[in-house]
DNA sequence: TTCGGTGCAAACTCTTTGCACGACG
DNA sequence: CGTCGTGCAAAGAGTTTGCACCGAA
């Protein structure tokens, strides 16, 4: 589980608060750990839990402060699922996959798109656009559902 | 302004509505109107305010209510753009644009992906999915803040 | 020693809901 | 008439913030 990525999002991350003058806290080295640790999407609330389940002594409120701060590190990416709150994912280096969201069942499944780089590399020439991340989700209904 | 499809979603909601059986009331008829007249996206609140400008009695609790509604009849579609509150567009029959966000000065720009229908329609057949709304966004920096 | 960080609780924003009254079909 | 819709105010969810104390650099 522990992937040569990790220590390159530690040290990221590290780099990040000594070049803005920020402090590498205990509180931010626990959150730190449990994101490089999640799999997939998870919300704050969820990182909390998890925090306290492991008797890490944390409040909500920082979950909030260090999760922006791992966002504008760009190890975390915000994910935006509809009409839900937000949920945040770690930037990995792995080929990106895409989501398909079932409104009916709130399934989510996930594929890869080929030749998307492409498009966005020719928009944003066009554009004089500076990509940092973006956002391709297909909204709808997945076969079990799609039969009402 | 009153182009020849606003009269088709003004039908479209009362065909909805009659199909779900609901009303035809006044207030439901007053934000039809707005959201047929609005450019572009706007948010609940805004619609709010337009309203009480107009001198047009209702609640934002019936605002809220109606949006939710024209959205399930297909008139409206939810807009997320990043971390802030639920946006709305007016679903038109005219070629869709996708938008680039930058993340310094909040400017959103419009663009049209050629393609980008057969991408979803391959992707929806190898998945069984059946599309009925997508999200393609791409954030970033414009060209006046690339350069910090 | 000095700022930045933390926890707590309160505040805030956006959205939803319970209820009694009003009105469309 | 029977529902469904409405307005109000209160409740909810998720997130942010003010403040006093704490701790990394």
């Amino acid at each position: 589980m522990n992937q040569p990525e990790d220590a390159s999002l530690a040290d990221r991350f590290e780099l990040f608060l000594r070049r803005n003058g920020l402090k590498f806290t205990s509180e931010r080295n626990a959150i730190l750990r449990e994101v490089i640790a999640a799999e997939g999407l998870f919300e704050a609330e969820d990182l909390l839990v998890i925090l306290k389940g492991k008797g890490i002594k944390t409040s909500r409120a920082t979950v909030y402060r260090v999760l922006e701060l791992l966002c504008r590190a760009a190890i975390l990416r915000k994910v935006c699922l509809g009409e839900a709150h937000i949920h945040f994912q770690k930037i990995s280096e792995q080929p990106r996959l895409e989501r398909m969201i079932c409104l009916k069942c709130g399934d989510i499944r996930e594929f890869q798109v080929a030749g998307l780089d492409q498009i966005h590399r020719d928009i944003c020439r066009q554009n004089d656009f500076t990509l940092t991340d973006y956002c391709f989700q297909l909204f709808g209904f997945c076969r079990k559902c799609a039969g009402d």
